[in-house]
DNA sequence: GGCATATATGTCATATTTGGCATATTTGGC
DNA sequence: GCCAAATATGCCAAATATGACATATATGCC
């Protein structure tokens, strides 16, 4: 794993207490979490594809700019079932939500 | 969508509040729905083909029977995280999460 | 049918997630 | 650098999910 995504880990605020990985984390966690943060970039690409602030987006959605700002970054206090909700608000089919997820795994399985 | 499917659905206690489909059911929140119902199966398959009972599985992930048979039936009162976070710990790779989620997708998209 | 094991359903106290708000920080034009 | 618009961060009360438990129903064997 390379700095880059090392580094948007760490920064999205997780100090899991698992016990395995680089951070101290289970494979499950690392695994879980990316899915999230794959699931957050595919929310921010297509709210700005469709040219729409975070605040336009909330009111769609019926959130609130901060929740959405969380969203995107993969916030620990974010479900991904508000991910995949407001993926499907922005007209994201099951299928592509399936290919971010699957996309969320570069390396290993 | 046949008999059997929407026979499904009903019986998951699923009687929503949207506007559009079949049942009362936006297409967003059908799509959520099937999603967490083919999860579901799939948690069930994979449990099964490890010789788990519920009682068993449950003590793995720390949860309880009684959630694990609600995991199952794609209950209301569970998310989507849960039913991953299980399916990661029953060895599933975020792969076969996505292909799951994609064949949630038997028509439309 | 009776019995044992597995699964389903209902309820509840506790834990986690949510929207909302205030405020800080970043970004881009001038 | 100043300003405005956008985004990020911290906090909280209300809403929802969770494990646990009791109990009901199913399933298979004798």
């Amino acid at each position: 794993m390379r700095t880059a995504k090392r580094k948007k880990l760490e920064s999205a605020g997780w100090k899991v207490g698992g016990a395995d990985e680089f951070l101290g984390l289970t494979a499950d966690e690392a695994a879980y979490i990316e899915m999230k943060l794959a699931l957050g970039t595919s929310l921010r690409d297509r709210r700005i594809g469709k040219n729409l602030s975070q605040v336009e987006f909330a009111r769609m959605v019926k959130s609130s700019q901060s929740r959405v700002a969380k969203m995107e970054a993969g916030d620990p206090s974010v479900s991904i079932d508000l991910l995949m909700k407001s993926l499907l608000a922005l007209g994201a089919s099951p299928k592509e939500l399936a290919r971010a997820i699957a996309s969320s795994t570069t390396h290993a399985a």
